[in-house]
DNA sequence: CCAGTTTGCGTATGGCCTACGCCTTGCGTA
DNA sequence: TACGCAAGGCGTAGGCCATACGCAAACTGG
């Protein structure tokens, strides 16, 4: 069965899970998978997923265009061996954290500073994950409820709830910040103020007056994230209440 | 001052918000600005975004390739249009709903349903919204909440955490559900109990063996988007009771 | 009827991904 | 030591893509 499963897969994957055949004899590489990917990576992070090309990538790595395929079937199997290793590892928690309410905040926390550090992750991201590293966070996380009385299906649904806020806030977070200039945040609520007709949205309009885009009113980005992310987990621990009174 | 800054910006956004100027000789247009949208949005829905190409538009649009460039500066340009288009008007409430969570919710299901008529809503949207449509959506939500004693801010804080997770578990569901064949999500399941090694991921392990990833164990994709959005509503609640104390 | 204005679009450029096949390299073996 | 062959590096070329530029067609106000 494994083998019949494996060839439908994508290359990448095979080699994820440990599945390459070794390979004895032949010429010494000069480049080699963590090499590009590494450099794909460096890539992304500094001139943006856009700028990633098979092309520009074999220029950074001395070596033409097609030397690439020899190690990736693709530009897609490429991203997903990027996906794969850019998160690093998770943070490590025991069995049942007495804390869940820590941990998953950790949790949390630590995911949105990858996805600032690599925002091309949020943009790339298409499909549930398969890889070992996606994979270990999502452990993770789920390790993170194991001291709670909740079933699997609702930690399950909890850490999707995390994790889509997460990606949310952060890429909101990034295409703020991205812009070239200084005033990038106050270019959008300069637009809103001279959009957000009164009339015509009226609840927008109160709340550019209130000042809520406002550059820097008091918190920063990050103490937003951690605003709506308490909200979040109000919500988990009244459901975890409720589990543990059924 | 609008002068100023309108030169700076998208031409899209000074169509949207009805600063094109009237043109009244010339050629009778056999093309208009909503037909290249209105066949955009189908193409999009029909084939994916990455289906969607200028060649192919004017194919379906039956006209030749750089006859949309006289309506539309550009790719970007015409996504821009599209997103304002696609959504169609938010639900309507008024200033301040009774029932707060009610309305919240009838929001937010509107959202799903609209991102899963169009997926590519998810994937193409990169900046905070600048346009009439998705603002009279961003308007709407907060409206919800006019009857609740948060501020603007915190309004802001809850209306963009239930966003993040419509957009998340939209975009979810969709990956999962869009695979050609049959058994797609079935497909994620067998995956995983191929990988989910107990030793490496305990809790996933735990979680695939409690048959959480199999396909329609009881509730649909529609009932756990729901869950969730309860989860997340109650610790909304927590936040409004904890205003209405103060 | 003409001048001016706007639309439609043919051509061409430069980028992208990648199939294919050749040459090079170095190991394992005889 | 010499040979064969597996495997890496890469040149070429083809097919998509977005789009700058400029000309021809169509319509309209005077």
């Amino acid at each position: 069965m494994p083998d019949d499963i494996a060839d439908e897969l994508p290359h990448a994957l095979n080699v994820l899970w440990g599945r390459a055949k070794p390979k004895g004899r032949g010429r010494t590489p000069a480049l080699s998978l963590e090499r590009i990917v590494a450099a794909a990576i460096a890539l992304a992070d500094e001139e943006g997923l856009a700028a990633l090309s098979m092309a520009r990538l074999a220029e950074r790595l001395g070596c033409a265009p097609m030397s690439l395929y020899r190690h990736v079937t693709g530009k897609d199997d490429l991203q997903l061996f990027m996906l794969d290793a850019a998160p690093g590892p998770p943070p490590e928690f025991g069995t049942a954290p007495a804390d869940w309410r820590g941990a998953l905040t950790r949790w949390a926390v630590e995911l949105f500073g990858v996805y600032l550090r690599h925002p091309w992750i949020v943009q790339l991201v298409s499909s549930p994950p398969v890889d070992p590293g996606q994979l270990a966070w999502l452990d993770a996380a789920l390790r993170t409820l194991g001291g709670t009385p909740l079933d699997w299906r609702a930690r399950f649904s909890v850490v999707m709830l995390v994790l889509h806020y997460v990606r949310g806030a952060a890429q909101l977070v990034t295409s703020v910040t991205a812009e070239p200039e200084e005033g990038a945040d106050g270019a959008y609520a300069a637009l809103l103020t001279e959009f957000a007709d009164p009339g015509r949205f009226p609840a927008l309009a109160r709340a550019v007056e209130a000042g809520v885009f406002a550059p820097q009113a008091g918190p920063g980005p990050d103490d937003d994230f951690r605003v709506g992310l308490d909200h979040l987990l109000d919500g988990v621990g009244v459901a975890i209440e409720r589990a543990a009174r059924a």
